[in-house]
DNA sequence: ACAAAACCTTAACTTACATCAACGATAATT
DNA sequence: AATTATCGTTGATGTAAGTTAAGGTTTTGT
C-alpha cells in the first residue's frame, strides 16, 4: 500500500463527516505525513512532549499511563480509523501524562499542532469536525469512567467483549486485563470462573 | 443580584478568554436564560433528554450517574463559574445518562441545544471557545480515571482536598465519598485514621 | 535451530474496601 | 418546639482483586 492510498483513508474518514473541496482534500492530504510504526515503537512517550496527533491507517496502538509505582494503566486502544494522542500535551505543549506504543507493525498519518492550527484556519468545517470528534471521545471516556466506578471486573470484561468482538485475537491478554484495571492473574482467574 | 448582573458574569468569563464586540455580547446575554434553584431541585435528570448547558453563577451541584444497582456516583461538582451539563445528550438528542442537582440554592445560566447552535453560527470565535473548553473537560476527565485506576481512596481523597480547599464545607461528607467512588462508612473510617 | 523473552495459568495468602447493622448528632419540616 | 429526615460514626464480617511465587507455553530474535 502505498502513501497516497493511505491518505485517501483519512480522507474518506473526514469526507464521511464534512463536505469537502479537492483543494482542501489537497490540503489535509498534505499536512499529514505517512508513518509506519515497528511493534513496540513509540508514537508518542510518557514525560516528553506530544507534537503529534495520529490517525491510525492499519495495525493498533495501546495508549498508556505509567503510573508513580511503575504500573501501566491502558487508557485505550486505537484501531484502523481511529485518532491517537494527548490532547493535553498536544495543545499546551507540556509533557505527556501518556504515552503511546505500536502493539504490532502499524501505520498511522501525523500532523503537529502548527500544521493542524493552520489547517483549522484554512477549513473551519475541519474545526467544527473536531470539535464533534472531541465531543465524541469525552462521553466514551465518560462512559468508560462510569462502568468502572460502577462495574465489577467481570462486568467490565463482557461490556468490553460486547463493544469490541475480536479484540482478544488483535490484543494480548494482560493488555486486556491493563484496560479493564485488574492484573494478568485476576483476569485469567476470572476468564476460568466464567466457563463455569 | 439582578439577571443583568448574573448575565454579567457570563459575559466577562467568555471575554477573559476571547475578544468580544458590544453586540455579541448583547446576542450572548440574550441567548442565555437566568434559572434559580431550590435545594434538591434538578438541572436535567437521567433518562431524559438534556436540553439544559448551564453556567453556574451561585450555589453548587453534583453531576451524577446512579447505576443498575441504585448506587449514585458523583461525576462532579459544578461550582460557581463552571460549566454543568451532559455533552451526550445535548448534543444527540438522547435520554441523559447523568442527572445534575442543586446541593443548595443555586443560581445558573442556562441554553438549549438549539439557540447554542445559532450563537456558534452568529459568533464563530465562540465555537473555537468552546471547542477548547471541551478538550479542557477531557484533561481533567482523563486524570480523574487516571487517578481512579492508579491510586487508593486515601490518595485520591488527598490529591481532591489539594485541588479543591474547602470543599469539605461546601459539600456533605457523603457525597465526597461518592466522588472518590467509596461509601461514607469508608471515608469516615479513613479519616479517623488519617489523623493517627 | 536455539536461546531468550514474553506471555499465560494456577495456587496460597493478603488487603482495601463493601456490606450489614446499630446509634448519636445535625438539620429540615410541620 | 416537636418530629422526622438526613448525616456521620463505629464495629463485625464478607469479598473482589492484589500480591507473591512458581511452572509451562508460545513468540521473538540471532
Amino acid at each position: 500500500m502505498n502513501e497516497t492510498a493511505y491518505k485517501n483513508q483519512l480522507i474518506e474518514y473526514i469526507s464521511a463527516r464534512i463536505e469537502l473541496t479537492q483543494k482542501e482534500r489537497e490540503l489535509i492530504a498534505n499536512a499529514y505525513s505517512v508513518q509506519k510504526f515497528k511493534k513496540k515503537q513509540f508514537l508518542f512517550e510518557q514525560g516528553k512532549i506530544c507534537i503529534s496527533e495520529a490517525f491510525v491507517v492499519a495495525g493498533t496502538f495501546r495508549i498508556y499511563y505509567v503510573d508513580s509505582k511503575g504500573l501501566e494503566h491502558v487508557l485505550y486502544f486505537a484501531f484502523k480509523d481511529w485518532w491517537a494522542g494527548d490532547i493535553a500535551s498536544f495543545n499546551s505543549g507540556e509533557p505527556s501524562g501518556l504515552a503511546a506504543q505500536a502493539l504490532e507493525e502499524s501505520v498511522a498519518l501525523v500532523i503537529d499542532p502548527i500544521k493542524k492550527e493552520a489547517l483549522f484556519n484554512k477549513i473551519p468545517a475541519l474545526e467544527r469536525l473536531f470539535r464533534i470528534i472531541t465531543q465524541k471521545h469525552l462521553t466514551v471516556l465518560q462512559k468508560r469512567f462510569l462502568l468502572t466506578v460502577s462495574a465489577n471486573a467481570a462486568e467490565r470484561y463482557d461490556e468490553l467483549i460486547k463493544r469490541s468482538p475480536g479484540i482478544e485475537q488483535l490484543v494480548p491478554q494482560h493488555q486486556i486485563a491493563s484496560y479493564l484495571g485488574i492484573l494478568p492473574e485476576s483476569l485469567s482467574r476470572m476468564k476460568k470462573q466464567l466457563l463455569t
